[in-house]
RNA sequence: GGGUGGUUAGCUCAGCGGUAGAGCGCCUCGCUUACACCGAGGAUGUCGGGGGUUCGAAACCCUCACCGCCCA
């Protein structure tokens, strides 16, 4: 677009956006330079998983790291904002295993590398939907360092990090109770594990026989196949006499002992519990302390084997019912409670109920890494924004469990442990190999554990790269607060302990979830989730990018509605509208701005509020406080520049002179500032109206204004206010009178000229289309403001009775204001104990008032009868 | 059960010791040469209940009620 060329008439965002985003990358705009002296800003994205495609959370996520990157890098930074995603393991794997099911395939027919070249195939083919998208955005992210976990250097990376925690025994092996999804056929790790209240049954069950019994409670009947003691509270005077006494298992007909354990809650159920030590965490645990049997009683598909009883060969739930049946045959079931509700584990991936299972497996030794994690905050070597947040972050932190980190899948990172022929087990880093005829462990890795160095594997680590210096560690890692304890606390764990000490960011800012209007959670079973790709070409990338920075209050969730997508739109259409005034009126920054003495007090006052604004929205994206900065834009805009400001500029506009051109050069030096500041939040009109106004290549490479702390200038404030009440007050006495705002009538302005809004009274008329009295002027209706008597010419009758209600409401309002003022004066305490700052205040109220009331008072008793 | 956040205008939320605010919605006028995706004017709240601290509380403390989230 060139300058010259007018500005379309309508505003239509789809025309503009594209080719808008094109030019900025066939600029190399978002392209970071290693080697440059300027200061570095870096964040590295949330990396998105390969399967997904943007939802409203990314696209908040996104809209915020975008304003804080461009910013930035209009202030000068060596900027860069680093894109990627996670090769997501489990949900990669189960796209392809879907497709290939179509054709009745499993991934065994194809074996592993056939199968894992396919996902490769899967991923070129159709992964990565979100980074098309993204673009659309207007995501000012760097291209040419995108990065993938599952990219040679990152692998190297884990192969790297991998074998620095075993040589330093942060990871080991072992054989533990795990979450099993028998759907997925892997082990889980503790976050990968969604709990939800679900009504199960609760049943009490007599075992033993005549000599000796005893009655246990469980939600889980079906595992009694593989009990190996019954436990109870060591001081439960109910069951001491039978510890360590042996009672009969019933369907197994097996004697197990009766246990003491520290761990049973004597109020909970009967106060005997079964101890299954291969399908529970805490009878496993119990188990270990008193040589329990681990008796394995399913399969990975969660099918019964092995018990040798006739329910092998049934579903665990199917099991549970025929169990519960056989007992109650026996005449065994002492009490069911049915439905009872408690906590069950569901696979986060795909809702199976998880299955806990004993199965030998690697783990990350946490508690020494999560401590250096917490420090990190504790000590401020990493600020948590909004600190309210903190305590949550260290709950998680200080009460970390050990990490498993293998899964039972073939599309991921292969854990880099050889065995030998003689069990021996080495892990074998990079540039390495295992010795001829060593076998590698079959499983590959926790995704997270590879998410995990993301801040520094994507620049490069292990090797000592320009980048990793640049940029490390990173600025800032925007994120919703949702994966405070996963994700942010492993990047932290890994950072610190792979660079030295040195965390992977400075700030921790955390976001909301993205909900429906009524402010509930989005999902799509409840039919309310929106679909950001649908509001972009709807309403445009920056009216979605606006409603969200403007609900984005630190760290709390934000509704979000069509509506208000809708109201950013009508925000974007009138910075367009207003523009074009602008440029249809010659409003030009060619020219410098005059000096503040050269100024009218109503130019003074734009400015002045321009460079507040500038100031405000400064501190506030300083603070992450991105609804504020909106907030404080948008008024601005809307309000100052638009409907008081250019409103006025229009009477020194049409008066032509030296007038009009400070106008001009006034509404050019507003307008292309409000631009700039505008810009990180709505990057694409911002720029094409900044383009037409100023001539200049780009706002993406602008500079960011300064505020300018000699142009702010209360006196003008306070200038503009009279006029703004003269106005108002005005207009209220035209509505109430019933005429038509598109009128022209006479007035007087008495006591105009001793006024300090003397200069302004051309501007005046011409907004409220008061026209010059003739002789043949006949004062029909008046009013006061302050010190300036306005009187009009109606030709007709005036509607006395509207004009009295509205004075009595007024007067009503001001004595209403005095008496609270008085009743303060009154208060001796108050008097003695509040601050003279606050006792002149409400004098002041008090004097204010007073006249207020005499003024209406007077009016009021020359009205007609 | 343990933590933790919230309850302010019809809706969604700011405000967090000195006269209750915004956006959307609502009512009345108006297509006035940037804009009806607009302009002008207007209405609307015993700030969840009850105690307390204070000259003064939506804000601080205690307590109750009701929502929500995280972890068991």
């Amino acid at each position: 677009m060139a300058a010259d060329e007018q500005l379309p008439t309508h505003f239509s965002p789809a025309d503009l956006e594209a080719p808008l985003y094109q030019s900025w990358l066939d600029r190399g705009y978002f392209t970071a330079d290693a080697s440059s002296q300027k200061r570095p800003f870096c964040i590295v994205i949330p990396p998105p998983n390969v399967t997904g495609s943007l939802h409203i959370g990314h696209a908040l996520d996104h809209t915020l790291q975008d304003t804080l990157t461009r910013r930035r890098r209009m202030q000068g930074f060596e900027a860069l904002w680093l894109p990627g995603m996670d090769h997501a393991g489990i949900a990669t794997q189960n796209v392809v295993e879907k497709q290939l099911a179509q054709q009745k395939k499993s991934r065994h027919d194809l074996g592993r590398e056939e199968f894992v070249k396919k996902v490769w195939e899967w991923k070129s083919e159709s992964g990565g939907a979100i980074l098309g998208q993204m673009k659309r955005l207007g995501d000012s992210v760097d291209w040419s360092r995108e990065r993938f976990t599952m990219d040679e250097g990152l692998s190297r990376a884990v192969l790297t990090i991998f074998k620095r925690l075993y040589e330093k025994e942060l990871i080991y092996r072992a054989e533990r109770i795990i979450n099993w999804c028998t759907r997925c056929l892997t082990a889980l790790s503790d976050i990968e594990v969604e709990h939800s209240d679900d009504a199960g049954e609760f049943v009490q069950v007599r075992y033993g026989d005549e000599n000796l019994n005893i009655t246990v409670a469980t939600t889980r009947p079906e595992t009694m196949l593989g009990d190996g003691a019954v436990a109870v509270h060591p001081d439960d005077d109910r069951y001491k006499h039978m510890i360590g006494k042996e009672v009969l298992l019933p369907l197994v007909n097996r004697m197990i002992p009766i246990i003491a354990d520290e761990l049973v809650e004597p109020d909970f159920g009967t106060g005997a519990v079964k101890v299954t030590a291969a399908h529970d965490p805490n009878d496993f645990e119990m188990g270990r302390r008193h040589n329990v049997p681990m008796i394995v009683i399913m399969n990975e598909h969660g099918i019964m084997e092995g018990t040798g009883t006739e329910f092998d060969g049934m579903d665990r739930f199917v099991a549970r019912k025929a169990v519960v049946e056989r007992l109650r045959e026996m005449g065994r079931i002492v009490s069911e409670k049915r439905p009872y509700v408690h906590a069950v584990g569901h696979c986060s991936r795909c809702d199976t109920t998880v299955e806990p299972r004993l199965s030998m497996q690697w783990f990350v030794k946490v508690a020494p890494l999560a401590k250096a994690a917490g420090d990190a905050v504790r000590n401020g070597l990493v600020k948590i924004e909004p600190e309210e947040l903190a305590p949550r972050y260290f709950e998680w932190v200080d009460n970390m469990h050990d990490w498993c980190i293998s899964r039972q899948l073939w599309w991921g990172h292969r854990i880099p442990v050889w065995y030998g022929p003689n069990d021996e087990v080495r892990v074998v880093g990079p540039d390495e190999s295992a010795p001829e005829g060593w076998v590698q462990d079959p499983d590959v890795l926790d995704t997270w554990f590879s998410s995990a160095l993301w801040p520094f594997s994507t620049l490069g680590w292990p090797d000592n790269t320009e980048d990793l210096k640049k940029f490390y560690p990173t600025s800032v890692l925007v994120t919703g607060y949702d994966i405070l304890f996963f994700w942010v606390a492993r990047m932290m764990i890994f950072g610190l302990f792979a660079m030295d000490g040195k965390p992977p960011f400075h700030t921790i800012a955390l976001h909301g979830l993205v909900r429906d209007k009524h402010g509930k959670k989005m999902s799509k079973s409840r039919g309310n989730t929106i679909d950001p790709l649908e509001f972009m070409d709807k309403y445009g990338s920056d009216a979605l990018r606006f409603s969200l920075a403007r609900g984005a209050n630190p760290g709390t969730d934000q509704a979000l509605a069509e509506e208000w997508v809708a109201g950013s739109r009508n925000f974007a259409t009138k910075l367009w509208n207003a523009s074009r005034f602008a440029l249809l009126n010659g409003a030009t920054t060619s020219r410098s701005l005059p000096e503040s003495k050269e100024l009218s007090q109503i130019d003074n006052w734009i400015i002045s509020r321009l460079h507040q604004t500038i100031k405000e929205t400064d501190d506030f994206f300083e603070r992450f406080e991105f609804a504020k900065a909106c907030e404080v834009i948008y008024h601005f805009a809307w309000d100052d520049f638009c409907d008081w400001y250019l409103e006025l500029a229009k009477s020194s506009i049409n008066q032509g002179g030296t007038q009009a051109e400070h106008a001009q050069a006034v509404i050019g030096h507003v307008l292309d500032n409000l631009l700039r500041i505008l810009h990180p939040v709505m990057p694409f009109i911002t720029e094409a109206l900044w383009r037409r106004l100023t001539g200049g290549e780009s706002l993406v490479i602008a500079q960011w204004p300064e505020a300018l702390e000699d142009r702010i200038d209360e006196k003008s404030n306070a200038a503009m206010e009279e006029v703004k009440t003269v106005i108002t007050e005005v207009r209220r006495f035209r509505n109430d009178q019933g005429v038509k705002s598109s009128s022209h009538i006479p007035g007087r302005f008495i006591g105009i000229d001793q006024s300090a809004i003397s200069p302004f009274e051309q501007a005046i008329r011409s907004v409220l289309k008061i026209t010059v009295p003739d002789s043949s002027f006949s004062a029909s209706g008046s009013i006061l403001v302050g010190e300036i008597t306005c009187e009009f010419d109606l030709s007709g009758t005036v509607d006395v009775a509207a004009e009295r209600t509205r004075l009595q409401k007024d007067l009503a309002t001001a004595e209403k204001d005095r008496e609270t003022a008085r009743v303060k004066l009154d208060n001796g305490d108050f008097m003695a104990k509040a601050p003279e700052k606050v006792v002149a205040t409400i004098k002041a109220r008090l004097a204010e008032t007073d006249q207020e009331i005499a003024r209406i008072t007077d009016q009021l008793s020359k009205l007609p009868r």
